[in-house]
RNA sequence: GUGAUCGUAGCUCAGUUGGCAGAGCAUCGGGUUGUGGUCCCGAAGGUCGCGGGUUCGAGCCCCGUCGGUCACCCCA
């Protein structure tokens, strides 16, 4: 299949259609996803925004960081005809924001409440839960350092979970500080791991000069009993940072969210500062973020934008559905066309389209089926009717209406153009 | 990027010491010359991922390659 003949989707891609095995692979749940989030977006006030799928590479090398992995080995990067450096999207922020900066939306009413919807593109090692592109669901609250909008997000973020189904979810919650408690704090988490550097792993030997917070992601036990020791970050937060902190903790248990301190919980994008936040599902496999976020109160200034702060979260879809109880949606349709003789075919064909001018979904035969065949049709779409038009109808001007479930039929005419029928049938 | 494992019909999978490529489900038709969801019968559907090699002979053994899955790394 690789060679020659037969195409496949690129790798790590994957296709949502009719019968798609996985739930990621299943159009009717993302349609369910898709009603679900925007419904809760409307109720939290959110308003939607469109960003390309591509940006300028160093937008993403400056917001999301230089030394992250993201950036340095995970961008799909390409050039234009005119030589411009570009990347597709592997998160969604930074492109929220340059065009809040771009389009001097710091000038409306603030904070700006946003969401966004689409693809991001990461040129990863695909595994449960992980694909080269995948689909987050994103929101972003611009121009506030407001705890309770920190507040706002998280519960926005699990409320969107729960309504879809998600099981086991877990909200970890932490404060990374402001620069003031990173300048108290790093310089002693350094050296400490810098003593005991015999003990660590080698990616996080490798990880101690250019961010050293980032050492807590190491899943090696060793390092993750050593850091048992070490000092934690809670210890150094700021006045104000350690306020900002109980105030969001307040907020989460006023709203009844369940979460968890983790001050080991650290974040691969640079851009964080302060709140940061992982919604993990005990139903997924490795990969078992399926939503985070955090704030980012010098994002704005670094893009050439004002000293605002921000707060978002990403969530893949993807995972929620992975995370969520399965679930089936029956098949329906209104009407089913059976057509017994060749000549009703263009009668039924212009019946349907009068159903369908008024709202009512109907479908016929395009397979050359046997009447039986028919039959069988139209109950896999899940016909309610099957109006049946035969050589005797054709010669009376009516069809034959059949209640697929009670097997009822009666005569209906449709010689009005399909108005009984219409009458007959809709509900 | 690293490792393990798997690629046979649309789907789920059998396939013996290397010897004519199979089943169930799904699809289409028939049993019911015009009636589905149960049942019975039948048909259609495959370059056994791809390319080399060994062999009289390869789905099976060897090498390579592409892809899936899972894990590491990292993250949604």
């Amino acid at each position: 299949m690789s060679e020659g003949k037969g195409y496949r989707g690129p790798k790590g891609t994957y296709d949502v259609y009719p019968g798609g095995r996985e739930p990621h692979e299943r159009p009717e749940l993302w349609a369910f996803v898709e009603s679900v989030a925007r419904e809760r977006f409307r109720r939290y006030n959110y308003q939607e925004m469109r960003l390309p799928v591509f940006e300028e590479a160093q937008l993403f090398i400056r917001s999301v960081g230089e030394a992250s992995d993201i950036v340095r080995k995970e961008m799909f990067l390409f050039q234009d005809k005119a030589g411009r450096e570009l990347a597709l999207r592997p998160e969604g922020t930074a492109g929220a924001v340059r065009a809040y900066v771009e389009h001097n939306l710091f000038k409306q009413a603030q904070p700006l409440k946003l969401w966004y919807y689409g693809p991001m593109f990461r040129h990863e090692r695909q595994q449960k839960g992980r694909y080269r592109q995948h689909t987050q669901l994103g929101v972003e609250v611009l121009g506030s350092s407001d705890p309770l909008v920190d507040v706002e997000v998280i519960s926005l973020l699990y409320d969107l979970h729960q309504a879809i189904g998600v099981r086991e979810e877990v909200v970890y919650l932490n404060n990374l500080g402001d620069m003031e408690t990173r300048r108290a704090y790093v310089p002693e988490l350094r050296a400490f791991l810098e003593e005991n550097r015999s003990e660590l792993d080698p990616d996080s030997v490798a990880r101690l000069d250019a961010n050293p917070l980032r050492t807590f992601d190491s899943k090696d036990p060793n390092t993750q009993s050593l850091l048992d020791e070490a000092p934690t970050i809670g210890e150094f937060l700021s006045e104000e940072a350690s306020a900002h902190l109980g105030t969001v903790r307040e907020g989460l248990e006023t709203l009844g969210v369940p979460y968890e301190i983790d001050e080991r919980l650290v974040r691969g994008l640079d851009y964080y500062t302060m709140t940061v936040f992982e919604a993990k599902s005990a139903a997924l496999g490795a990969q078992d973020t399926v939503g985070a976020g955090g704030r980012y109160n010098g994002l704005i200034s670094t893009l050439g934008g004002p000293d605002l702060g921000g707060i978002g979260f990403g969530t893949g879809v993807e995972r929620i559905l992975l995370a969520a109880a399965s679930r089936d949606a029956a098949a329906s349709t209104r009407a089913f066309f059976v057509t017994l003789t060749p000549e009703a075919r263009m009668l039924a064909f212009g019946l349907a389209a009068a159903l369908r001018a008024e709202g009512v979904s109907c479908d016929l035969d395009y397979a050359d089926r046997s009447a039986k065949g028919q039959f069988k049709q139209a109950d896999r779409v899940g016909a309610d009717f099957a109006v049946i038009l035969g050589e005797d109808e054709l010669q009376d001007g009516v069809c034959k209406l059949r209640d697929m479930k009670s097997g009822e039929e009666r005569t209906v005419s449709v010689s009005d153009g399909g108005k009984d029928l219409l009458r007959a049938v809709a509900n």
